[in-house]
DNA sequence: CCGCAATGTAAAAAATATATTACATTTTAT
DNA sequence: ATAAAATGTAATATATTTTTTACATTGCGG
């Protein structure tokens, strides 16, 4: 499973710790799924999408 | 967290049973879902959503 | 170049999802 | 009405995500 994130972090100009907050989750925690490092809880994908202001969850999150 | 899995799943006529195996869970992790008793990983979703031939997780799962 | 902000990484603990087993209840078909 | 299938439930075990803490590296503004 790959991740646009960084991508979308990066467009809007927020850090990883500014995410994390959004979303209630620690920085390291945006930074291993930037990275690919594991899989996710539907819940904290879904904020995630809603926080880069994306709206469906499959334009962040691509499953292989 | 709501769910449309039983909708969908009585829709396509398929069992708990059937369906935890399409996506290689247990019929109990299908069952405590469909009661919404928790937040499934963004993968077994995803899986969840294909297997009731929906699109988009958010057809499947409603957030709050 | 220097210093600070941002990011990468890693180990261990805590929290939560999922499996396993087993049995009870409800639904469906005959 | 009965049997079989499907579903509900619960306890414990295992796996995985997320936190915590701490430090190292990279990148950027002055």
């Amino acid at each position: 499973m790959k991740t646009k994130i960084r991508e979308f972090r990066k467009e809007q100009k927020i850090t990883q710790e500014e995410l994390a907050s959004m979303v209630e989750v620690t920085r390291q925690t945006i930074n291993s799924l930037e990275q690919g490092k594991y899989n996710p809880s539907l819940e904290l994908a879904y904020k995630i999408t809603k926080a880069l202001n994306k709206n469906k969850i499959e334009d962040v999150f691509i499953m292989d």
